[in-house]
RNA sequence: GUGUGUAUAGCUCAGUUGGUUAGAGCGCCGGAUUGUGGUUCCGGAGGUCGCCAGUUCAAAUCUGGUUACGCACCCCA
């Protein structure tokens, strides 16, 4: 058989999975300085948990475990007969693989209640999965890096996560604008507009500026049933700078004002410090999400037509259909798929891959291949990544797998190099050799 | 869910109006070279042309179906 990958999966090389560890390194070593802990979570759910939460398309997307056993014995006859595949889902499967890790950890959250401390600072790096069809930067895997409290309305919180943001990406590297907004002011427009009732139809067709422009937003709310006048008084709030010019709209909205104090107050905690990164207000700034009650943030990076390499805000009550009312939360994801593309298409990993072999010992017979064991056994204990071909091959073929590895370093140990107790190092680059002993090729690698 | 494209060697791809034994480059194996890779030369292995039908004297090539994967839309990271 051919053998090959279903489809919007990948494989990862060697190399890959070292960029993709420093991303998730550098995310984790910010995390646990701010004080969140690692949980981890199942990669199956069940489907009770999952369904209902990510809307009507959402679900569509969820993947389904089908049932174990004779699943078609339970399945629900009447769905079967009418071949009604989304009634007869619940009778033949139970679970479905994660979504997204916020809602399991909105589930987490309220079974583990009185285990955890409030405020619970978690953050969580693992895959999710989603049936979507594939195309270019999106799959049906991949990881999400996400980092929330749960318990506190604090704004510090609001703060501390953007400075993680600003942390992390001048760690990488990688220039970015981090945007800010508030659900608040969202609502605040269409309170101001007359359209509080299509708050939802307002939001997602700003949310598309970027993408269809002033005329394509235009056009979005009015086949979303926003009349004219409405969708004028939007373009019109949407021109504003800052909060400052933003507020003698929201004169009889207390919501809006409540949106514009809050992020005062985030500047209040956020500005003590100077930013790396470019970090402003942006009221065209939606998130198509609709949990967000409070601060939004999205990521974007400078220089690259990507789209966003993070987001998060702030959920008001995002425990509470699990039965866990009024809990606040605020948190931000790192999409780490993209940051990778945008690392790679503006060259900024390290040329240096920490984790691979650093020497590779080759012997001419067999009782030269003896004494390599023993030497790799003494490079490997001093700490240095080192490995022998597993036989006293021709040396050319040893030689070319060497090539082909990309070990920075050959060691050869024939019958002259055995007499002397030394090997010839030969540097692949250069290809120049040198006679060396044990204690001072460690040395050479661990100074 | 909608639209659209692709499928030939391990990989990337040629393959003419349908016509002998389906090719190239890279990779792989062996040799030139029994103590030296990345350059060169020589030789070799490797294919159910995605699958199933149909048209035809004859199909990788034309037609229909099917499966898989890609790209775009919706949505999303």
């Amino acid at each position: 058989m051919r053998p090959s990958l279903p489809k919007g999966v990948r494989d990862f090389l060697p190399e890959q999975v070292a960029k993709r560890n420093f991303i998730f390194d550098t995310i984790r070593s910010v995390f646990i300085k701010y004080g969140f802990r690692p949980i981890e979570t199942p990669v199956m759910e069940k489907l009770s948990t999952l369904t209902g939460k990510y809307g009507e398309e959402g679900d569509r997307l969820l993947f389904k475990v089908l049932n174990n056993g004779d699943y078609l014995k339970k399945a629900d006859p009447s769905a079967l007969e009418a071949k009604d595949s989304t009634k007869l889902i619940p009778s033949i499967s139970k679970r479905g693989l994660r979504y997204d890790l916020t809602v399991p950890f909105a589930r987490f959250v309220v079974q583990h209640q009185n285990e955890i401390a409030f405020p619970f600072k978690r953050y969580q790096i693992q895959p999710v999965w989603r049936a979507d069809s594939p195309q270019k930067g999106r799959y049906q895997e991949f990881y999400q890096c996400d980092v929330d409290v749960v318990g506190s309305d604090s704004l510090m919180y609001e703060a501390e996560l953007v400075r993680i943001y600003d942390e992390v990406f001048a760690a990488l590297n990688v220039p970015v604008k981090i945007k800010v907004s508030n659900r608040k002011v969202l609502a605040g427009m269409a309170e101001a507009a007359g359209i509080s009732d299509q708050f939802m139809e307002m939001t997602m067709a700003i949310d598309k500026l970027d993408k269809i422009g002033e005329q394509g937003v235009r056009n979005e709310m009015g086949n979303r049933g926003i009349d004219a006048i409405a969708i004028d008084k939007v373009m019109t709030i949407l021109e504003v700078k800052g909060l400052e010019e933003l507020e003698p709209y929201f004169k009889d909205s207390e919501i809006g004002l409540k949106g514009i104090e809050e992020l005062r107050t985030f500047h209040q905690y956020f500005d003590l410090e100077e930013a790396k990164n470019e970090v402003s207000f942006d009221i065209t700034l939606a998130r198509g999400l609709n949990y967000y009650t409070g601060c939004i943030f999205e990521v974007a990076a400078k220089g690259v037509e990507i789209g966003s390499i993070g987001g998060g805000g702030r959920y008001d009550d995002l425990t509470g259909v699990f039965g866990m009312k009024g809990v606040s939360g605020v948190g931000v994801s790192f999409g780490a798929e993209r940051i990778y593309d945008v690392m790679q298409e503006l060259d900024l990993f390290p040329k240096k891959d920490r984790s691979a072999l650093e020497i590779l010992l080759i012997a001419f017979d067999a009782p030269t291949h003896l004494k390599a064991f023993e030497w790799v056994g003494a490079l490997r204990k001093a700490g240095i990544r080192a490995d022998l071909y597993p036989t006293p091959a021709k040396l050319k073929k040893q030689m070319k797998y060497a090539d082909a590895s990309k070990v920075p370093f050959v060691g050869l140990l024939g019958g002259q190099e055995l007499e002397n107790s030394t090997i010839s190092l030969k540097n692949m680059e250069t290809g120049a050799q040198q006679n060396i002993n044990l204690e001072d090729l460690i040395n050479k690698f661990r100074p």
